[in-house]
Parts: structure tokens; C-alpha cells; sequence
DNA sequence: AACGTCACG
DNA sequence: ACGTACGTGACGTTG
């Protein structure tokens, strides 16, 4: 059989457009936007494989009234025009259409989907199996036995895919396709400002046509007093029998649009390849020039003005003048002692437009020493973190950092992704692998650190040639972005605070958190007991043996063997987290059995058995990777092991923090911030009574609760108090009722009644989150107090949830992270301190409010001044910073 | 590789 | 009617 495809041109662009939005804004040499299109072409290709039909056609809305605008003029009155971003790329996506030949539909006055529908029945007569491929469920009316409605979700960045065809529909509404226009009669349609009948919802809608069949049936069926509605609903049916009818018009896609286009005007063809190139060319689409080979011999490569890299390879360190532009060449090792299991092999360098490679020879030690110790030359490069380490494990210490390209490229946007290639390919519009390619090194890219896969016998000079372009690039790198980073002024966070802390980092991973084996041994060996024991009494309690760690298989005891309440679902089968076996304690006597045996599975496994691969044989310590690149807030992130979720909530758990302790003759000096993001939130919002309160030194949470629970001070109850503190912590989310009322577990009414309350009590706040919403959504970002920039293009989605989540992002993320921005600088201040005075002290741990010293006996009493000093004048706010600093023999005494 | 779960601020 | 609190990382299971 024969296929056709129809595609539903706006709409698709529409789902490419928001799906890589974010994560890689495309654009192109003059900053025009490319997602779309490139989101385009990446559905379509795939449905070309996947269907390899014979025929193709794309519809388009064209612009002005169409009937339905006539019939009501309302229709699509709530839409906003699509955001410029994506307007321009309509006439890029159907130029290239045009050059791959696959036939463009467009008619004035009608609809995208009406085209579809018209072409959908007018294969299907021609006896083609049709697939419609669409972004949004209305299009399943016109699905039968041969039209199949198809629908992308971007899911993690991948295309997957939903087929609806008459069964599925059959099985999932209960209806035939046909019907679907019945049920959005009475249903209506917000996108489309359809009116429907109102309080019918779509479950009602369907139900109501499963029994009556078809909106006119249900009205004579009314009239003849054969119905069995009543009261309110029966009212708004009855009452809205034009607005019913209206809306079924409406709803029903039109098949019978006058269309010229025959079988043989929507064969699919051989593209113009030529013209495709020279587009894609355009658009620095080289994955897909790539892809389909489309520079071959008659479209030869466009020489561009790069020229072979001009490598001089050399045992001497060249003129530097002052600034050191540079690459490591690595290879990795299985040293067990090492902090980071890589050596350094050789190092290209760019100095006075030449690029120099030194390979690891006799003197490369003292030569790398030379450069990298001296005070007066400037460091460029990328992940100096890393390189700190790398090159603290020779015995050098590198001074002087001043750009980080990974860090710039951060600050640039913290949500992007910063291997050199991607960073390269935004910032220099230069495609590393298509210029390797072009002298004849085949690169694979890695996903996380961009490694080369070569091979064998050119595998060295490869990689020098990798690394020297790298070091090139560095140099151009620093110029262009820290000219940008000056035109969002952003260069003073940059100078201050982002680059001085790759230093402080790199100091926590090397210095490490000593752990003590044979305690956390001890510790594992009593919780594996316990667990051995919870195990065969779970198995008797559920009379069998299945696997506990398998939510499928505890999801079937429990709920279909032992028939508990279904709490919650997950979108897979049924959830069994710690809400849910918490309501279902009462029901059964495995259930607390089940939860012990969690958390002490969950410490077993993460934090005993997890950690142990990661303590040093040489230094007995966890030496952590703290990263700066991470977080779209500014925040630190930790990994391999992540030390920033060591447990502290529930007694047993905190236990385990007993066993990092620090070295003989030392102790832990450990200060946290108090309340630091509503302290912020206070000095941002200038909210009068908050800042008076934290001025005042008060208990914020019980002024809070007095507030919004209107009773005196003095009479605010232990429930009040802590009900007002999940309220305050809600604030700074970006608050919701849905989420406060399920974190409370009251109704939602109740929560938005006490949100009310307090927004009306703490007027500042109200203001300020309404501000930073207004604003975020007219510049596209919200900044902290230091500049530092996060975009939330999800403001502009067409989803409702998503815009809801970029309302919360846009208040949220000036306070977090202005918050982190804080503690870099007071970690900085630390730092330069200890070094100032020649103290030992080391820096060990931050965890976002927290920050741990392991200070030598001798040095405690200054450490703790310098600590709690550095912390709490890190910032002038208009309301104190306090920190709380204590000491301790381990972590776990650290009050 | 994705999901569910759970540890932290 | 829809279906969520913000920011992370790691584990075990499953497809």
C-alpha cells in the first residue's frame, strides 16, 4: 500500500520551537534563530524513515480571518501571535521545503487542519495509508482505519512518538473519531477560545456522548424528557444549546476545502541537493550536510579563511608576554592515588598569533613549573579546575587565573552546555568537527567531554592537532566573551567572584574530607543486619519472596496481592514513595516495615557502598568534584560522591556523618548561614516588616505565622509556627497553592488563603514577586544581585504548566541565587585570608549555606573569627547576614 | 537510558 | 479541567 504523509506545518514548527528552546539556542552567523527549523527537519526526517511514503505535503495557517472567525468572533481571540523568534523562521522552513521539493499547502481563509483533513480523505479515497503528523489532538476526529494522526513529544530532547488511528481512539475515549467533534462541542477549547457548554469538562463531555452519541441527539433526547440529567449540569446544557451548537461548528475540521493539488503534486521527489546545501550552509546545519553527504564532488567543501593550523612543536616555552593561552594534553591513568586519574602529556600553547606544542619530554616538569608558578603570567584556559588538580598532583600550584572559558560561557547563559565544541560553535560560529574533518581527522563526539575517538596509527597527531586548536580558539574565545560579558554587565561577577572561586573549588576537591573506614564499615555491617532481618520479615508479611527494591513488583504486592488503597499513580503503574506507604500505615503491618527497610537500604547503598570506591588508598579522603557549571541558579554542585546530600534530617542517617572527621591535631570549623534566602528575599523586596523583623532579630517563621494566621505574637502556637514556615519557604519557590497544599496536606483552598494572607501582610514581597514576573517576561531573564542572568524562555511557551514554572524560576532564582553568589564571595574571603596570614586552615566542604575549615589546634580560635567574619560581611544588606559557627572532633558534632 | 525513589539545601 | 512547589546527584530496576 501506498503512504501518504501530511504534515501540520505550523503546528510542528510551533513543538520545535519550545522543544529546543533553552538548552541550544540555535542561531545563525547574524543571530537569527535556527531551532525551529532545525526541530523542523529532525521530526520530518524521522517520519521520512520511519513511513518512507510516496507522498509528502505540508499545510500552512496563512494569516487573516478565517470562516470560523465568521461564525464566531471570539475564535482564537485569546491567542497571541507567535513570538518573533519563531515568525522569522516560517519563511526559512519553507524555503528549504521548497529546495527538497516536497509540496507546500497554504489557502487563504482556511486552516491548516482543514487542508489536512481535505487531503487526509482525499488519499484515503485514492486508496493511500495516510499518517497525519500534527502537535495537537485536534486532528484525532479524522482518524479511520487508514488515516493515522501522529504526534511528537519531545521527551529528554528525544522524539518519540503517539499513533492514534481508529482503534486507539476506539480504546482510549471509548468513541469513534467522528464523535471527538461532539465532545469538543460540549467541552469547548481554551487554546482556540472555543466556548463549549460551561462547567462540562472533557470527562463530562465524553461520558455525555458515550450515552447520547451526538450533541443534537442529546438535545432531542432533552426535549423528549428521555434524558437522565438534572440539576446544575442539566441547567448549563439546556442553557447553552446555541454556544453547544456553535462550538460543534467550530470544532469540526472542514474536508472539503477546494485544493488543486493532485496525487502528483505532492509525490515526494529527489531534492534540489545544490540549493539544500547552500541553505544548510546558511543555517550551520552541518549535521545534517553531514548526514546526507551533500558535499560531494560537485559541491566541494567552501574553502573558508581558516588555513591549516600552523603547529610548531617544540621543547622550549615560547615569548608569552604576560599571558599564558593554553591547552593540556592528557591521557588517563589508573593511578588509584591519584585525586583525578589523568596525567599530562604534553601542552599547546598560542602566543603572538603562533600555536606551540610542547610534548611531555625531560625538562617538561620544570618548564610547566616555570610558567604555570609565575605570579605574572596571566592563566587562560579551560576547566581550570581540573587543571589545578592535574597539575597540584605534579607538584605545581597554578597562580594567577584569570579566564576560565568553561566559566565565561557559563555566566553567558548557566542553562546551555560548555564542552569546547559547543562553546566554540556559539561564541566563535566555527564548527570544530567539520574543520577536523576538513583536514582529515574524523572526531566522535562525546557528550560529556568531548573526546575524540582516532584512529590508531594518526591517534597522537590528532590529538595535538585537537589541542591546539583548542588553544586557539582560547584566545579568540576570551576576546569575544568577556566583550560580551561586558555588554550584559556581567564582568565584575566574572573578575570577583565566578573566577576567583575555580580556585577555592579546586582547593576543596584536593584537600578532600578524611573518612574513617573502619567506622563507616561498622556502620554499613549493623545496617546490613537490619536489612537482612527486615527482608524475610517484609517476604512473611507478604507471604512471598519478590524483589523489595522493585517498585513494579512491590507495586503488585501491595496493591493488587494485598489489595491496599491506590494512593497515587505513577505514570507507569502505581507509586509506593515515602507519601504514599505513609498513608497506608494503618492498612497493613509490612507497610512500616517497608519503610524502614528503605531508608536503611537507600544509606546502605548510597552512602556506605557508595562511598567507599571514592575514598583515596593514599590520603584515606573523599576528594569530591565541585562543580560550577552546573546550576541555572549559580549554585555549586558536587559529584563522585556528592557530599552535599549527606543525610542530616533523621537521627540515623545523621549518623553517618561521624565518620568524616578531620586530621589528627585538627578540627572542623563549620559555619552556616541563618535563613539566608529569606534574608535575601527581605533585602530584595525591601518588605518592610520582613526587614524589620530580621533587623530586629525576631523569629521570622512565628512573625510569619502571626501575620498570616492573625493572632498576636505571643499566642502563636507550635502548628502555627511551623505551617508558616512551609508558607515561607513556599515564597521562596515562587509559591502555588497546589504545592503548599499538598506540602501542608490541607485543601488548596486553605493555602491560597494563607498565601493571600501573607502577600497582603508582607506588601513588599507581593510587589517584588509581581515585578520580577512583569519584568522577566518583557527582557527574557532575571538577574541577582551580582548580575548574574538566567533566561526563562518558558514564559513564552504556549503551555500553561511550563508558563506557571517559569513564573516560579523568575522569582526564585534571584533569591538561590543571589544567596550562592553570597557564599562564593564569603568562600573567597576565607580563602584569601588564610593565605594572607599563612594559616594552614583548609578549606574541605560547602554545602549552599554551609561551609567547612579543617583548622590545625593552634589556628581555631582566628579560623572561627575569620569564618564568621567573612560570612557575615560578605555583603552589605539592608538586613544582617548572621552565621553560626561551631567546632567539632567529626562532622556529626558540628551543631 | 529512563524512571522512580530519596538524600541534601 | 489541567497537574506543580525551587535547586541538585545517585542508586537500583527495567526496557
Amino acid at each position: 500500500m501506498k503512504k501518504l504523509v501530511l504534515i501540520d506545518g505550523n503546528s510542528i514548527m510551533n513543538r520545535a520551537f519550545y522543544g529546543i528552546m533553552g538548552s541550544k539556542m540555535l542561531t545563525t552567523k547574524d543571530g537569527k534563530y535556527t531551532n525551529a527549523v532545525y526541530g523542523f527537519l529532525s521530526i520530518l526526517f524521522k517520519i521520512l524513515e520511519d513511513i518512507e511514503p510516496q507522498y509528502i505535503a505540508v499545510a500552512f495557517d496563512l494569516k487573516g480571518p478565517t470562516a470560523r472567525h465568521e461564525l464566531y468572533e471570539g475564535y482564537k481571540a485569546n491567542r497571541h501571535g507567535m513570538p518573533d523568534e519563531l515568525a522569522e523562521q516560517m519563511p526559512v522552513i519553507k524555503e528549504v521545503l521548497k529546495a527538497m521539493n516536497i509540496d507546500i499547502i497554504e489557502k487563504q481563509g482556511y486552516e491548516g487542519d482543514d487542508i489536512l483533513g481535505t487531503l487526509a480523505k482525499y488519499g484515503e479515497k485514492n486508496g493511500l495509508e495516510v499518517t497525519i503528523l500534527s502537535g495537537d489532538r485536534d486532528t484525532f476526529q479524522l482518524a479511520s482505519d487508514n488515516i493515522t494522526i501522529r504526534i511528537p513529544r519531545t521527551k529528554a530532547g528525544k522524539t518519540e512518538t503517539e499513533n492514534y488511528n481508529r482503534a486507539k481512539i476506539l480504546e482510549e475515549y471509548g468513541l469513534e473519531p467522528k464523535q471527538l467533534i461532539e465532545v469538543k462541542a460540549l467541552q469547548g477549547d481554551t487554546s482556540d477560545n472555543i466556548p463549549g457548554v460551561p462547567g462540562i469538562g472533557p470527562k463530562t463531555a465524553i461520558s455525555l456522548i458515550q450515552k447520547y452519541h451526538t450533541v443534537q441527539e442529546l438535545y432531542e433526547k432533552i426535549e423528549l424528557g428521555e434524558d437522565d440529567l438534572k440539576g446544575k449540569q442539566k441547567e448549563n446544557i439546556v442553557n447553552n444549546k446555541e454556544m453547544a451548537e456553535l462550538s460543534r461548528k467550530l470544532g469540526e475540521i472542514n474536508t472539503q476545502v477546494p485544493i488543486e493539488d493532485t496525487l502528483e503534486d505532492i509525490k515526494l521527489e529527489e531534492w534540489d541537493r545544490p540549493k539544500v546545501l547552500e541553505i544548510f550552509e546558511e543555517l550551520r546545519f552541518n549535521r545534517y550536510i553531514e548526514r546526507f553527504g551533500l558535499r560531494n564532488a560537485e559541491s566541494p567543501i567552501k574553502k573558508t579563511e581558516k588555513k591549516e593550523l600552523e603547529i610548531i612543536e617544540t621543547n622550549k616555552i615560547p615569548e608569552l608576554n604576560g599571558k599564558l593561552y593554553y591547552f593540556l594534553e592528557t591521557s588517563e591513568n589508573q593511578n588509584e592515588e591519584d585525586i583525578i586519574k589523568k596525567d599530562i602529556t604534553g601542552i599547546s600553547i598560542y602566543s603572538e598569533n603562533k600555536l606551540y606544542y610542547i610534548r611531555k619530554h625531560q625538562n617538561f616538569l620544570e618548564q610547566l613549573k616555570l610558567i604555570f608558578e609565575d605570579k605574572n603570567i596571566e592563566k587562560y584556559g579551560y576547566d581550570l579546575a581540573e587543571d589545578y588538580i592535574l597539575l597540584k598532583q605534579i607538584g605545581i600550584t597554578i597562580n594567577n587565573i584569570v579566564y576560565d572559558a568553561k566559566v565565561a560561557a557559563y555566566i553567558l547563559n548557566p542553562t546551555s552546555k560548555y564542552t569546547m565544541d559547543v562553546i566554540v560553535r556559539d561564541y566563535l560560529e566555527v564548527d570544530n568537527s567539520e574543520y577536523l574533518q576538513s583536514i582529515g581527522i574524523k572526531e566522535e563526539e562525546n557528550e560529556q567531554t568531548s573526546l575524540f575517538d582516532m584512529e590508531r596509527e594518526n591517534q597522537g597527531d590528532s590529538k595535538k592537532i585537537i589541542n591546539c586548536l583548542y588553544a586557539e580558539e582560547i584566545y579568540r574565545l576570551a576576546e569575544i566573551t568577556l566583550e560580551k560579558l561586558k555588554e550584559i554587565d556581567a564582568i565584575e561577577l566574572f573578575k570577583n567572584i565566578d573566577m576567583p572561586t575555580v580556585e577555592v573549588l579546586a582547593e576543596m576537591q584536593w584537600n578532600g574530607m578524611y573518612v574513617d573506614i573502619k567506622e563507616l564499615d561498622e556502620y554499613g555491617k549493623q545496617l546490613k543486619e537490619r536489612l537482612e532481618i527486615l527482608t524475610q520479615e517484609v517476604y512473611e508479611l507478604c507471604g512471598e519472596e519478590f524483589n523489595i527494591n522493585s517498585t513494579k513488583q512491590l507495586g503488585e504486592i501491595l496493591f493488587e496481592k494485598l489489595k491496599l488503597p491506590i494512593i497515587k499513580k505513577t505514570k507507569n503503574g502505581y507509586s509506593t514513595d515515602v507519601d504514599v506507604l505513609e498513608k497506608l500505615v494503618e492498612e497493613h503491618p509490612v507497610i512500616e516495615k517497608l519503610l524502614e527497610y528503605r531508608q536503611l537500604m537507600k544509606l546502605n547503598s548510597t552512602y556506605v557502598e557508595g562511598m567507599k570506591p571514592f575514598i583515596n588508598p593514599k590520603t584515606k579522603r573523599i576528594h569530591s568534584f565541585f562543580h560550577q557549571t552546573i546550576t541555572a541558579t549559580g549554585r555549586i554542585s558536587s559529584t563522585e560522591p556528592n557530599l552535599q546530600n549527606i543525610p542530616t534530617r533523621f537521627e540515623l542517617g545523621k549518623k553517618l556523618r561521624k565518620v568524616f572527621k578531620p586530621a589528627e591535631g585538627s578540627l572542623y570549623i563549620d559555619a552556616d548561614y541563618s535563613q539566608i534566602e529569606l534574608r535575601v528575599l527581605a533585602h530584595i523586596s525591601n518588605d518592610e516588616h520582613m526587614v524589620q523583623a530580621f533587623i530586629n532579630g525576631e523569629d521570622i517563621h512565628k512573625q510569619a505565622a502571626s501575620k498570616v494566621f492573625n493572632t498576636p505574637i505571643e499566642e502563636v502556637t507550635k502548628e502555627q509556627r511551623s505551617n508558616a514556615k512551609a508558607v515561607n519557604f513556599g515564597i521562596v519557590y515562587g509559591i502555588s497553592d497546589f504545592g503548599l497544599a499538598q506540602q501542608l496536606g490541607i485543601s488548596r483552598k486553605k493555602a491560597k488563603q494563607y498565601i493571600d494572607q501573607y502577600l497582603e501582610q508582607y506588601i513588599g514581597i507581593k510587589n517584588f514577586m509581581n515585578e520580577i514576573v512583569e519584568s522577566a517576561k518583557k527582557v527574557g531573564y532575571v538577574e541577582t544581585l551580582f548580575k548574574r542572568r538566567r533566561y526563562i524562555p518558558e514564559l513564552k511557551s504556549n503551555n500553561y504548566m511550563v508558563r506557571q514554572f517559569g513564573q516560579r524560576v523568575a522569582m526564585n532564582t534571584p533569591i538561590q541565587g543571589t544567596a550562592a553568589d553570597i557564599m562564593k564571595i564569603a568562600m573567597i574571603n576565607v580563602l584569601k585570608e588564610l593565605k594572607e596570614r599563612g594559616l594552614k586552615t583548609k578549606i574541605v566542604l560547602q554545602v549552599h549555606d554551609e561551609m567547612m575549615l579543617e583548622s590545625t589546634l593552634d589556628e581555631v580560635d582566628i579560623v572561627k573569627d575569620i569564618l564568621k567574619n567573612s560570612m557575615e560581611n560578605a555583603m552589605k544588606l539592608n538586613v544582617p547576614l548572621i552565621a553560626e559557627v561551631s567546632e567539632a572532633t567529626n562532622w556529626y558534632d558540628c551543631k
